[in-house]
RNA sequence: GGGCCCUUAACUCAGCUGGUAGAGUAUCUGACUUUUAAUCAGAGAGUCGCGCGUUCGAGCCGCGCAGGGCCCA
């Protein structure tokens, strides 16, 4: 036998007293007819305008707070719609129930039947007429008050967050939200979702630390893939114009509260776009789901406001580092003097490094953190960009931008180079320029270099990180409050 | 990876300058048929994260390890 604490031990005694009564501790043939929040409308309760029937509920929930009396008690139920209250009485239920009645445990889980009637307070309740056990449980909830606040349990037994904090449940019911209506936001224009691989022979679509897996029938090392965005410019050289993906990257780099390992992206691409159309398609989708999950576009994230009411503003890289940064424009204009400014602040350049790269990491540094409302910034120096499109004026920058919100990136997106031949030398450069860091795999996808020498339309593509953008939206500043299952290290024992 | 902080009952937390481990909630026993963090009386509950050390004596001091948090890279 298990070492158990007195309250297990407990648990498990009534546990089996109860099944002394005869009762089943795990039934499965009990079906509500009502939801609590069907039998007991909160809203019309509020309202004043709640109506008794004289009609039955049948409900089931899990006990999670009991006020007993003796010969009657009320219960809170919960359920997935919410909370309700139940009202048992000996008289009503009869001895031998209600001396099952007597070994129930907060956390377990029960359904009843019963009328309605109001408390003296005025509290809908139903008055139960004959209840049933439907699940033990084995361990005690936390405290009713306090509730569970140590975020290592909240994390590691997510089943408990969920039980007792009910606005984690409605974090992550927005989060299934958001992600619905970006579908119906891209089905309604057209795009067709798809599915590509997570495993990839070679990892690219973005510089990152890729997991690696081993294929054993194929003999073959796999990487768990970092973006599917290859993957998907292939398919509008086949000739799926408008397409997009909802799925899992994974990246093999340190956990933060803006990091997991896995974390979800949306991708999307459509041919003969610029980018300019997706900046107007992005901040229409985004202010769309706002308005449908909040209700508003007036948010408050991290005690900060947050206006999303369009039209955004637009800066180019240049604009940025200059007004927002505080850079002038005699040094912006001077690729020495930028390289001097980088290094006056700290930053660590490697060799190959040049200005844009330089310009990239001053706005890191400087401006990214001060874009709270949203803003979008384009003209991203070509060295950093190294799959869009370059600027038809200006080849040293690209046809880009990145969206900024509460100083994160939530956007980023480009008209997509498909010229097969300067694709071809900057993803060799990349891979040339990165070569010390053991960790990151280079290597030239030259299949997809193959597909564009067969011609992809002109196409602009963008990834948004749902993860970041359910945060935005949820008001969480950690990554693992709208992720079910983050990360953690290993429990010890 | 580096710095700082945290880990005490099921949960939320106290625990002073090193001297027998505390509270509220939960649990158990008893009373109570309209409670709303119900109330009243009583009781049980601890590997003070783990290990080593200092000390007559360690929850508290030192070192190491583990897990977590925040900041930085």
């Amino acid at each position: 036998m298990e070492d158990l604490n007195q309250t297990l031990q407990q648990r498990r005694t009534k546990a089996a007293e109860m099944a002394e009564l005869g009762v089943n501790l795990y039934i499965n043939d009990f079906k509500p007819r009502h939801s609590l929040r069907q039998a007991l409308p909160q809203q019309a309760y509020d309202d004043g305008d709640y109506v008794l029937g004289d009609s039955e509920y049948t409900v089931a929930g899990r006990i999670i707070a009991m006020r007993d009396f003796g010969k009657a008690a009320f219960l809170q139920l919960q359920d997935e719609s919410g909370r309700g209250q139940i009202y048992i009485k000996k008289q009503a239920v009869g001895d031998h129930q209600f001396e099952i009645f007597k070994k129930l445990d907060i956390g377990d889980i029960i359904g009843c039947t019963g009328s309605l009637f109001r408390t003296k307070k005025g509290e809908p309740t139903i008055q139960v007429t004959t209840f049933t056990p439907v699940t033990k449980s084995l361990r005690p909830l936390p405290e009713k008050f306090h509730g569970l606040t140590d975020v290592e349990i909240r994390y590691r037994q997510r089943y408990v967050d969920l039980i007792v904090n009910p606005e984690v449940r409605d974090t992550f019911r927005k989060r299934v939200k958001i992600i619905r209506l970006i579908r119906e936001f891209l089905e309604d224009r057209h795009f067709m979702e798809v599915e590509t691989p997570m495993m990839q022979p070679i990892a690219g679509g973005a510089t990152a630390k890729p997991f690696q897996t081993h294929h054993n029938a194929l003999g073959m090392d796999l990487f768990l893939r970092i973006a599917p965005e290859l993957y998907l410019k292939r398919l509008l050289v086949g000739g799926f114009e408008r397409v997009f993906e909802i799925n899992r990257n994974f990246r093999n780099e340190g956990l933060s509260t803006r990091h997991n390992p896995e974390f979800t992206m949306l991708e999307f691409y459509q041919a003969y776009a610029d980018y300019e159309d997706l900046m107007n398609l992005t901040e229409e989708m985004i202010t769309a789901i706002c308005q449908k999950v909040n209700n508003t576009l007036t948010i408050e994230f991290d005690e900060q406001q947050v206006d999303l009411t369009p039209p955004w503003k637009r800066y180019t890289m240049d604009e940025a580092l200059q007004q927002v940064g505080g850079i002038s424009a005699d040094i912006l204009a001077d690729p020495a003097k930028i390289m001097v400014l980088a290094r006056e602040k700290g930053l660590e350049l490697e060799e190959m490094a040049g200005p844009g790269k330089a310009k990239m990491e001053l706005f890191d540094l400087l401006v990214e953190e001060k874009l709270i409302n949203p803003t979008f910034i384009t003209a991203y120096p070509t060295e950093v960009s190294p799959l869009a499109r370059r600027n038809d004026k200006d080849p040293t920058v690209t046809d880009r931008f990145e969206l900024f919100i509460t100083g994160r990136e939530i956007a980023n997106a480009f008209s997509e180079l498909n010229d097969p031949i300067d694709q071809r030398q900057r993803l060799e450069q990349q891979v040339a320029e990165r070569g010390d860091d053991e960790e990151i795999f280079p290597e030239v996808d030259y299949d997809f270099v193959r597909a564009l020498e067969y011609g992809m339309p002109p196409a602009a593509g963008e990834g948004i990180g749902i993860d970041r953008l359910a945060m935005l939206l949820t008001n969480s500043s950690s990554i693992r409050d709208v992720i079910l299952f983050p990360h953690l290290r290993p429990e010890g024992r």
